[in-house]
DNA sequence: GCCCCGATTGTTATCGGTCACATTCATGGG
DNA sequence: CCCATGAATGTGACCGATAACAATCGGGGC
């Protein structure tokens, strides 16, 4: 009547009956609080040895108000921009010892942001980061409901919500630097789609280092990530006979356009260069290998994490840079070369 | 000192005093308890409605010992497949009202599947789906915590865990069906990683569906779904002249193996037909764009959820096969042509 | 007209932890 | 030698929901 087969796992009072201490105590050691004697620390470890014992996690935030789950509002992560950064958030989320639950959305809207949130706060999540590339999805982050800490991911107009992001910008300066040092007179540009802020800040970065070097801007052409779109493109380009560079606001549009332009029978590297961005795994084995711009998403995770744990009073890890914006670099390989010679 | 400025989230108790009745009466209406009448009903929902309400879930999931979140065990996410599995799981999982927590895996081996469960269980989730596509993973699905409802994805040896997966089998067979029909003689096949469950299943399919049809077997090339490994492969057979097709286990070794025969002069599909195995998205625009087989990974994300809903004493889904087999489905390109004539 | 029953609603215990405060005990200053 | 002090531990309330059970009310059967 009194002993049950115990099939049920071990909880807290359980722990401090065959320790011999109360539910408090057993509570303190397992918090790390400082006035335990050694002796009964010890005794209390023991007996969640022996039990197995591990704190129901939804009683602990119940109580303490404060889970150790983040939430994660996601968006489109088979690309591999989007699904890299959650792999890099989950990456550091884990070794601060926090889970992550995360909600995809469909449409990268207001809407659909702040219902995400929403369903997030509902969990009692600690904070939330928004992996918001849409200008859209950035405008919603500033009509969040009060009292979730946030973070913003790939944006950079999120009202006052703190930002990490790669710096898209000095990305493409990368590209148009290698090419202009190569010789080539001017670079197109293929651009991703207008609403995204990665493209919108790779136009920027693409046309100010044009300005910057005095060259002539090509119209933009416009792109939507896919590979059809760069292969549209690149049809368009061997059109003319005047393009000698092109850089494309990503590899899976490099990818498209390397296939229309082999079709038409231009050469890359020898008629034209071609530059991407992201570094794809599939970007090394491409005809030709192709040169792109490599973004570094775990330190993106780890930055977005360690500016999520500071709002919520709690130590920024160690080695983490405060620096919002994370430095690209260039990966060289053989779809960029010098200008044919006329 | 007895009012507040609201700065908090309402709580039943909030709703109940507003709308006159006690909490018990609030719980029930949230929960479409039949005895309620309709008046108390909607005056009960005008309250929820004016005070924004929201149940908190960690709440919920405490006194009713069960939470609306499932828990996700995932492995190298940055792979086609893995990712769009992920987002079959979450779409799935959010129509049917439930959250989803994550674990990703650096390695997949027994002790990080069970630790990976066991950090999802002391969050309660109401149950796991473990993505384990690897050898390891799927014998250590055997070893879990009792207690925990779990399907597993990709694997057919989890003890007796139901299990959901593409049939791969199936895929591997249309594919050899499919360059036979074209003609050639024979079909070569680069597999994938030994540990992993898919490419053994392909390997089966494809040595099953030669023997069917009383062709020559020809000795397996061993790949790491790389491109890199396709690559290497390529330029194995570029040398050999007796090939006309190949059928590598992913696409991106599909790539890999376009370039190196690309580089050696050999023409696809004039001399040989390459078929791939995923149709990522950058398969319908490679030189030549890609034959392949196309996995529909919602549909195993919708399975998924319908198992672990039936094993949760949920009503499954309508319309959704018990099935644990999806079937994969041919998408013919231009990859893949008659032999060439001798 | 009385009693039983089902529909509706309320009261209290409970889930498994943490928090605030009380209690106990040994120590050291006056 | 007494009392303030602080370390170590225990007690009970509480977080916000659901579950179990009690209470109330109106109507049908005898």
């Amino acid at each position: 009547m009194s002993q049950q087969p115990a099939a049920r796992a071990a909880v807290i009072k359980d722990v401090a009956r065959l320790a011999g201490v109360s539910h408090q105590t057993v509570s303190r050691v397992l918090n790390d609080h400082p006035s335990v004697r050694d002796e009964t620390r010890e005794r209390v470890l023991r007996a969640v040895q022996q039990l197995n014992y591990r704190p129901n996690a939804l009683a602990r935030g119940l109580a303490g108000r404060r889970s150790r789950v983040i939430g994660v509002v996601s968006f489109d992560t088979i690309l591999h921009g989007p699904a890299a950064t959650l792999l890099g958030i989950e990456r550091a989320a884990r070794h601060a010892g926090y889970g992550i639950s995360i909600v995809a959305l469909e449409r990268l809207d207001r809407s659909g942001v702040v219902e995400a949130v929403n369903r997030l706060a509902e969990q009692s999540v600690a904070g939330v980061v928004i992996i918001a590339p849409l200008l859209t999805a950035a405008a919603a982050a500033g009509s969040l409901p009060a009292g979730v800490p946030a973070v913003v991911v790939e944006s950079d107009m999120a009202g006052d919500l703190p930002t990490i992001s790669v710096d898209q910008v000095a990305g493409a300066r990368l590209a148009v630097e290698h090419l202009l040092e190569l010789g080539h007179e001017t670079v197109w540009h293929l651009a991703g789609p207008k609403d995204w802020l990665e493209a919108r800040d790779r136009v920027d970065g693409w046309r100010a280092s044009l300005e910057a070097a005095g060259r002539r801007v090509p119209p933009v052409l416009a792109g939507d990530w896919s590979p059809r779109s760069g292969y549209e493109a690149g049809r368009e380009l061997a059109e003319r006979g005047d393009v000698t560079a092109v850089f494309c606001a990503n590899d899976q549009q490099a990818l498209g356009m390397l296939r229309a332009l082999h079709e038409r029978g231009v050469r890359v590297p020898e008629d034209v260069s071609v530059v991407g961005f992201d570094d794809i795994p599939e970007a090394a084995y491409l005809s030709p290998p192709l040169t792109t711009v490599r973004q570094d998403f775990d330190e993106v995770g780890r930055r977005c994490l360690a500016a999520l744990l500071e709002l919520l009073g709690v130590d920024r890890p160690l080695g983490v840079p405060r620096h919002p914006r994370v430095p690209p670099s260039l990966v060289v390989r053989a779809s960029s070369g010098p200008p044919p010679a006329r």
